[in-house]
DNA sequence: AGATGATTTCAAAAAGACTGAATAAACGGA
DNA sequence: TCCGTTTATTCAGTCTTTTTGAAATCATCT
């Protein structure tokens, strides 16, 4: 009564049956007597008080419940293998799963290389991606919800102990629309012909950390976007105007639906650093696994 | 090598040690004697190689690896509890679920009592709802997708062995928008009358069964909605004309956003029965259950 | 320092699982 | 129909694993 009556052994024994067709296949399989399979059986079948095989005939027959217990209690037996090599690579030092914060900036199809890689060196380690913006990529790190941040330098919390190593810089470029007004504008353009446009502006997904919100900040009409991608189709659309990451236009860009414009006042340098950043401290071997392949995420 | 080292009785022991604190206390809620833990645990560090508790100190500290056992092992437990449930269940003449598929006809809303109430009275089959138009409905069930039907009489196909018994009925109206050119005329409605105007009509979900598609059907003009939402508020938008189901539209009816216009050629009786159905032979006692409790889908 | 409580060690006992020979029942080919 | 073969069960004895209890170790508290 105390104790759950369905065993692993009782769970080998039906997939061992299942597998080889009979109890005496089965028993062979298994390094045992035809008997102690029957004892098995006889046991569970008379702790939970239900027929397993119908004896009737001459070959013993399935019964609905066995198939049950069968199909169900496979996927039990795997998620106990899984569970012993887990826990010994957790003691190996390796870590259960490991996140990656991509900023917005980022095309997911910049870490596909890292991805793919550690799939190869580190297959037991499940890697997953999130995507936020501004400080919320930051705020993921901190909160423990990500391993691991890639985003710009200059979005990065002061509070925190945070670990940064830059891994390239993205070329941020001022570009509207095929249509746009500004496009036909035939020099560098002045803070005043910005001025009676809408700004497209990524918000900031972050819930903790005061957000930022990069760009032009100073105007007024804003059209906020939630990621990077709705920034460039909005921008296509000529919904807006905004700086928006060269690498991730280049296509619109050299296919006319966006044009690059340059600005008169040249004061802001729009190269910004990009860094991959971690908590201090973390010295897990997944993590030291990922410092060392950080060149995989080579921005080009 | 040849066993899985993570044994239940060793999630077990994990799981009274986090309760109680001890291994000691531990031990004592698990009707055994303090080395009888530490022989588990041992024997397990021995086959896994790992270390499950760090002795250094007075008491012993639980590793990351032990804890991370102890939660994933904590699901296991569980699963294996209900795996001997639901195979007892089973082997009682129960399913281990059973799927209700509604005619979108229907509201979501009339099934929820007998949702309810099965809930109450055998909880321990989960009962789930599909959807489905016409004979795509019919068809769910013989594909063994779904247990039991709930639709129009008139979709019923002839093919497959099915019963059924009639549950209410359903009155049609020929509905129009309140804005709609239909609504201004102030008489029955004739043939020639409705000829110029769209209509709404339900797709069809059956991908093997012929399509049937209900309601004024040899017009030209069609807009195919997927469901009776879609197609209520395509109507009340002016989409077109069509059959509604009354006791579906009594707030756009009253509000006068929907206004019901008759026929001239009363030569359709629109009153739809709605049955239940199911496959014949169908005998365990969820169904039985059902058939028993049909009253609860009581048409208003 | 001594008492307390937690944990481990180890030999012996108990419980549980497995074996093997005997039995029964059903198939299948001659 | 008969006989050899295969399938599964029963049961008593054996072997393995688990559990026990007494003694030992060690850190903490008084």
């Amino acid at each position: 009564m105390a104790h759950n009556p369905i065993t692993v052994e009782l769970i080998r024994t039906l997939d061992a049956i299942d597998r080889h067709g009979s109890f005496a296949a089965a028993a062979e399989h298994l390094h045992k007597v035809p008997s102690a399979l029957t004892y098995t059986l006889q046991k569970c079948e008379r702790d939970l008080e239900i027929k397993l095989f119908d004896r009737s005939g001459h070959r013993a027959e399935w019964t609905e419940a066995a198939r049950h217990i069968l199909s169900e209690g496979r996927r039990i037996l795997v998620a106990m293998e899984n569970l012993g090599h887990s826990a010994q690579r957790l003691a190996q030092g390796w870590t259960t799963q490991y996140v990656v914060a991509l900023d917005h900036l980022l095309d997911f199809e910049q870490i596909v290389p890292l991805l793919t890689r550690a799939h190869e060196d580190i297959p037991w380690v499940p890697v997953h991606v999130r995507q936020g913006t501004l400080s919320g990529t930051w705020e993921l790190l901190l909160e423990h919800e990500a391993d691991l941040v890639v985003a710009p330098l200059h979005s990065k919390p002061d509070a925190g102990n945070i670990e940064t190593r830059p891994i390239g810089t993205i070329r941020m470029v001022l570009a509207v629309a095929r249509d746009h007004p500004l496009a036909a504008v035939d020099r560098p353009l002045t803070e005043d012909d910005l001025l009676p446009y809408p700004v497209v502006t990524n918000q900031d997904t972050a819930r903790q950390i005061t957000p930022l919100t990069a760009g032009l900040r100073q105007r007024r009409q804003q059209l906020l976007v939630p990621d990077m991608s709705t920034k460039i189709l909005a921008q296509k659309r000529g919904l807006g105007i905004g700086f928006l990451p060269m690498h991730r236009i280049q296509q619109e860009v050299l296919g006319g639906d966006l044009i690059l414009k340059s600005l008169a006042s040249n004061d802001q340098e729009r190269e910004m650093t990009l860094v991959a950043g971690w908590r201090q401290g973390d010295s897990d071997k997944t993590h030291h696994w990922m410092l060392e392949h950080l060149e995989l995420l080579s921005i080009n």
